[in-house]
DNA sequence: AGATGAGTTGATTGAACATTCAACCAAGCG
DNA sequence: CGCTTGGTTGAATGTTCAATCAACTCATCT
């Protein structure tokens, strides 16, 4: 407007207080984290992560320059904490490789049942949400992917001597991450966690019929 | 404005031509479908719709409350069409309840190449982005994924002598959804067939073996 | 002929959006 | 002390968005 340039600032009550570094950084990290996860990507808005985690817009742009390297920022976090963030808690205590797999698939159930079939598969959803992704975007969600089913791969490469000789043990971490991604779509979908464990159930049999062969095939 | 008064409607060219009734509704409903394969739901705004349609705004809300319902009327489409436009297509000259089955992911691997991996299921797609839907879209979301999945349970009934005694084959339906919404995930995340190739490979083997051990049952 | 109402027109509205910026602050260094 | 540097503040900007509406047209019915 023509008379913008009288709105001069005021008072300026308690500004300038850089309290400690890249606190703010992470702030906003973990904030949109959790909103991309609640609404996805393209229904946060800049105004929700800056509410939420109580940082101010010229902050936010001073540490990255767009909405769009807040999400490779969140992407990131996910890629590089997948052991401790995802697998090691759900990997507690269990040891056999193939109980693994499932432990897992279980922890995704439970995250159905605790948000009420709400909620899903964080990179999943974005995945699909964004239409034409950033090559920067497409290589992160991709290197989540290519991370998760490769925790699987190394699970089937450690019960490899239970597995038919010829098994392509990537293709088959390739193949859970599928069925999870599939699986909790159709449970948020139906928002009916049977969607979910009747897929499980499904994929286990397969995976015990495969461990079955292959122990025939050692008699033959 | 204040001087919006002013600015009078001048001349008047050539307005109002209903020319044939529900033509606009339908137009504007093939024009959404397109759009929101394309782009998405979120991605898609009422203006993207009304220009690719040459549809003007008022025509559009005199159909539609508003773009929610446009939504609605595309899923209602989809839900419909399923028959005619998704199964008949595929399975034309494919006589066998397994052929069939594949035939059809077949046609989702056609689909991939011909958008060099850009597209993906427009059910599933919407199906993660939209993270709080309201009751009827979620419904009609629901109603494509069991249009789908029934029919390949169909195809598992049809088949069902070649099958394990016990198998569930509804269960088995919902597992092939489950495995071509993952797999297309997959392929277009990475922008490459083979994880789509790879997905349908395991799908085939796990089928094989399945229709394998129920031949081994009729001996037993 | 006159009235009716389904259908059309496009400028307009107000909210929401991502982003900018001039002003400001405080710690550290020479 | 003055100056630089990294961080902070929040009002302002310009755009895009879904949705509105008074004015208008024309086929059909009475």
């Amino acid at each position: 407007m023509w008379w913008a340039g009288s709105a001069a600032p005021m008072i300026a009550p308690d500004r300038g207080r850089p309290l400690n570094a890249a606190d703010t950084r992470q702030r906003i990290l973990m904030t949109a984290m959790e909103l991309f996860w609640e609404k996805g990507y393209l229904s946060t808005s800049v105004a929700d992560i800056l509410s939420r985690s109580q940082v101010h817009s010229g902050s936010l742009y001073h540490f990255f320059p767009g909405k769009q390297d807040v999400l490779v920022g969140v992407l990131e976090l996910y890629r590089d904490g997948i052991d401790e963030m995802l697998l090691a808690p759900n990997w507690e205590g269990v040891d056999d490789p193939i109980d693994k797999i499932f432990a897992l698939l279980a922890g995704y159930r439970t995250h159905l049942i605790v948000t009420d079939c709400t909620y899903g598969c964080p990179i999943g959803s974005l995945a699909l949400e964004i239409h034409e992704p950033d090559p920067v975007v497409r290589d992160l969600m991709a290197a989540n992917f290519t991370g998760w089913s490769t925790a699987i791969a190394g699970c089937f490469n450690a019960a490899a001597d239970r597995l038919p000789k010829g098994a392509d043990r990537k293709a088959l971490g390739e193949f859970v991450l599928t069925v999870m991604e599939g699986a909790v779509m159709q449970a948020r979908t139906y928002r009916d966690i049977g969607y979910f464990d009747r897929n499980i159930a499904v994929l286990r049999d397969y995976i015990t019929t495969l461990m079955a062969t292959a122990k025939d095939d050692s008699f033959a």
